[in-house]
DNA sequence: GCAAAAGTGTTGTGTCTACACCCATGT
DNA sequence: ACATGGGTGTAGACACAACACTTTTGC
């Protein structure tokens, strides 16, 4: 018991990346009550002097020696008093994004687990984990929040994997590249991949413009008139 | 000074409503220090046993008399150790919106306050009040919100006059209510208002078919393939 | 030559803006 | 009659999905 006239607050993350192939969470198994020996998400308590994002950044670095978060962004904070069985904890939530191929040493309590194969999840961690999901998959459509999920170079078939991978459907590698291009979200590096064994055509080598969130389809059905 | 393991908190609300055709603010004067004075969110410190949604609709039920909120949507949590100059303070920003005629009592310290006219507010209670009217202004677009800034009955022009004053730009009342009747987000009650002096064609009357949030379009550029 | 993989051309559909025009009422 | 405000018809721009077709490589 901490206190009693204030909530403890914990700052957690939903730190996702793909992995051979499918959408895949970091997580950890506690290793004390309550929950002992569930899997959770990444994160702890709020230190005076901080701020929560500086929290989740100082939790994640040193539990799991994860510096490789190309993007955080915070989900929201959860206050139902029963969240915690002992305790009154508020907790804020993050989503955080790995991108393809980095491949961060983990300690022994913590592994990365498909969203097909989520095992049971302490608190209320799982709810948090799939909106987690559900936020990556909206601003897939409609900013350049890809480029935390790629690699800096790839070829449109490889960010076709990723899309569909975070997605859940498949999505046509065509259709993909002219989206992304005519809204200036990637762009050729002028390079070439060469083919595998096999053959095919070489392809062409892409990169996202920005390395930071931009909204890139204001999608405004109601948008100001074009004159004036 | 409360204590010192954990931060108080506390939920706040950006209140808006569409007031003589325009965009307004519900602030209140604070009466202690510090900020003694100066206008802030309505708002309150978060009580053991309470969500931080219920916190924030007693404070607002309490301090102002506002029971007419017909939507209410966690907007961010705020963590600045230096945001509150004497305590350690986290804050739950929610936004919160009250539909147009509803005319609530207000405390004497408690008032409307249009967006172009905003005093100085308290801590970071202005941006939190920009990012109420940017979230407002986004789901606008995707969403059926309008419900919760609009009266129970209402004509087109009416209703082109608040997304009008919510957007900031013109609007057309062709195009808002092909939009809005395309997307099953209004219907016709079938009645027709009378037009006022000077004549002219009687308005039909719509309504919102839902009054609670709801997504209408999907704008899921990235959308799976239709034939499966 | 042939299979494999990448990339382009093209067509059709749906949603939106803009604007001309028609409708129903008061004076 | 005509001014006033409400509503419909329609054309053009654009973004997208789907799919046929062409290009470039390995074997």
């Amino acid at each position: 018991m901490r206190q009693s006239t204030n909530p403890t607050h914990v700052s957690l993350a939903a730190v996702l990346q793909i992995r051979d192939g499918a959408l895949q969470a970091l997580l950890w198994q506690r290793a004390r009550e309550p929950f002992l020996g569930a899997w959770s998400l990444p994160g702890g308590y709020l230190e005076r002097g901080e701020t929560l994002e500086r929290s989740i950044r100082t939790h994640l670095a040193a539990k799991v020696d994860v510096r490789e978060v190309a993007h955080l962004e915070q989900l929201e904070t959860l206050s139902e008093p029963a969240r915690h069985p002992q305790e009154w904890q508020v907790a804020t939530a993050y989503l955080g994004l790995v991108p393809t191929g980095v491949d961060p040493e983990l300690p022994a309590d913590t592994a990365w687990h498909p969203f097909s194969r989520l095992p049971e999840l302490a608190f209320d961690h799982r709810e948090i984990t799939l909106a987690g999901r559900e936020r990556l998959r909206a601003k897939l459509s409609y900013t350049n929040i890809g480029f935390a999920l790629a690699p800096a170079e790839f070829t449109i078939s490889e960010l076709r994997e990723l899309y569909a991978a975070a997605l859940g459907h498949d999505i046509s590698a065509t259709n993909l590249q002219r989206v992304l291009l005519r809204r200036g979200v990637i762009e050729a590096t002028g390079e070439r991949r060469a083919p595998g064994r096999g053959g095919g055509r070489p392809a062409a080598v892409f990169r996202f413009r920005a390395r930071r969130l931009e909204v890139t389809d204001e999608f405004a059905v109601l948008r100001p008139p074009a004159n004036k």
